[in-house]
DNA sequence: GTCTATAGCGCGATAGAC
DNA sequence: GTCTATCGCGCTATAGAC
């Protein structure tokens, strides 16, 4: 493996603790005196790197969607059927609630929820992420369509709108009382659903 | 109908402003000052109903859960299939996000997604909602079997999560992009695939 | 039951030294 | 790039008069 550099980039590491406790507690309930705690650095330091609290959640999610992108196409590329591919794709979305991960929830999820504490751009970011999501599903599901892996659909843009909502809403209520055993059967019940056959 | 009385139960209006605020804004974004802006008393005559705000959302959650129920219950013991009570369920939420109610989300959503913010008892009470609503969910998806206006289920209360995780999130979904036009679809296409044919 | 006043704290953000 | 120090504000909550 490559060498480790004693400290990696500041800017990044502050992005991941913001990452995780916006998933946790929410934006509203983060600040960047928690930022300066977990990462090491004095409050001064946090604003040196992100002069305001917008810019820093609207960096986050320029990352956020960026990354996510890259797994969701790892997933579309692969030679898996339609359905596996769906199924892999939710299959992140019960990830997050598991116990090594904190049982976080979608960061785009929380957010949307605090939508009206978000400035324009950052909206915009969270219905960006939305709208790919959908999108991607859709792929998906047209996917499992021609190989036969999934039920013909005469509007898979509605479909598609309905997984995401499934998805992100599961995540809510699983997090809050069931727990990623909960989410994982209401997936699976999703996708059976839309399965061929 | 009954004579108004000039002034209504000062207790009551502090709660109706409180869920308004947090249906939209969420837990952490709303202060004791704006409930005193909106209702028109000082802040201190805020406290003097409501002694913390752990307290006051605590009162809000009882208050929504019993109202909820009563609501639920107008639906589930009237003469219509399971499939339209089912229907009428979802319609409660789907009416939350339309424009005369201001683009509100469900309080229980909103305040799940903070869960982190509420205390044991007001964690308790949303998690409430969370299983009384799974389960009136599932007696209306009983009720549709046996009357032969839904699609027959293996696991009917792992259907109702579902459905629960579905409307949750089409509401977190759509009120950040798609608005109610979008919900009424997902809902719509949900109905169906539960439906019996 | 409502008010004025204030305590005590944490917040986002800034100035300026090193 | 990190630090100390501070500003100005809003927050939850309380004390005590009317």
């Amino acid at each position: 493996m490559s060498e480790r550099r004693p400290t990696i980039d500041t800017k990044a590491r502050i992005l991941d603790v913001a990452q995780d406790l916006i998933q946790r507690h929410g934006l509203n309930a983060m600040s960047f005196q928690d930022l300066s705690d977990a990462v090491g650095i004095r409050k001064a330091s946090v604003h040196h790197h992100f002069a305001s609290k917008d810019v820093m959640v609207n960096a986050l999610l320029e990352r956020y969607v960026a990354d996510f992108d890259k797994v969701v196409q790892s997933i579309s590329t692969s030679r898996a059927s339609g359905k596996t591919k769906l199924k892999r794709f939710c299959g992140l979305f019960v990830e997050t609630l598991e116990a090594g991960k904190h049982e976080k929830s979608c960061l785009c999820g929380m957010l949307a929820a605090e939508m009206l504490s978000l400035d324009d751009e950052g909206l915009e970011l969270v219905r960006r992420f939305m709208r790919r999501s959908v999108g991607h599903i859709g792929e998906m599901i047209e996917a499992g369509v021609n190989d036969g892996s999934l039920a013909e659909q005469n509007d898979v843009a509605g479909t598609a709108e309905m997984v995401l909502s499934t998805l992100e809403g599961g995540l809510l209520v699983a997090r809050c009382d069931g727990g990623p055993k909960q989410l994982a059967g209401v997936v699976g019940r999703l996708v059976m659903l839309l399965s061929a056959g």
